[in-house]
DNA sequence: AAGAAGATTCGCT
DNA sequence: GCGAATCTTCTTA
């Protein structure tokens, strides 16, 4: 299965919203490794979340991914959200990691090598990035830390963009 | 020690 | 629109 990523959040470091904010935990310490890591969390006792952490080693911060555009494997996608709902697949962080079977098992996978998950590149034309606030966090609001694809279908939440980055 | 809140989603009303 | 699901951390409600 594969997607192109249209939205994601990031958490810079010392952000008083991100999770590393308060120290390592047994939880978040995938956060204080190298970039390019994968920090995968449960949370609502529903959702997991799949994050990049972005960072030298020592330092807590990551990126949220939060909608993909489905590109292969979308039946068995389907499959796994229960829902034939192509826009549905996954939009939305818990949604993104149920379409791609992510769970706890992934913490700390290195997204940058081969391996069962991982993060590549593709040719196409510069995307129209927009930026605006981060979504269900109830510190640092005012931050225009979300990025999406401009008109992208598979993006989550209000779209009204504060600045283009 | 116990309860609430959290980077959410789903199903029922 | 609201409540439930139920892991981890933080606060003391």
């Amino acid at each position: 299965m594969s997607g192109r990523i249209v939205e994601t959040e990031a958490y810079p470091p010392g952000d008083a919203s991100g999770h590393a904010y308060r120290g390592r935990t047994p939880r978040n310490q995938s956060l204080f490794l190298h970039r390019g890591l994968a920090y995968v969390y449960f949370i609502y006792g529903t959702s997991y979340m799949l994050n990049v952490t972005s960072e030298a080693p020592g330092i807590g911060a990551g990126v949220l991914l939060r909608a993909i555009e489905p590109l292969e494997g979308i039946n068995l996608m389907k499959r796994l959200r229960k829902t034939d709902k192509l826009r549905d697949l996954a939009r939305g962080p818990g949604r993104l990691a149920a379409a791609l079977q992510i769970d706890r098992r992934l913490d700390g996978v290195d997204l940058c090598a081969s391996g069962p998950l991982w993060l590549g590149t593709a040719i196409r034309e510069t995307p129209h990035v927009g930026a605006t606030l981060r979504i269900g966090i109830t510190r640092e609001v005012h931050r225009p830390l979300r990025f999406f694809e401009v008109g992208s279908p598979f993006v989550s939440g209000p779209l009204h963009q504060l600045r283009s980055p």
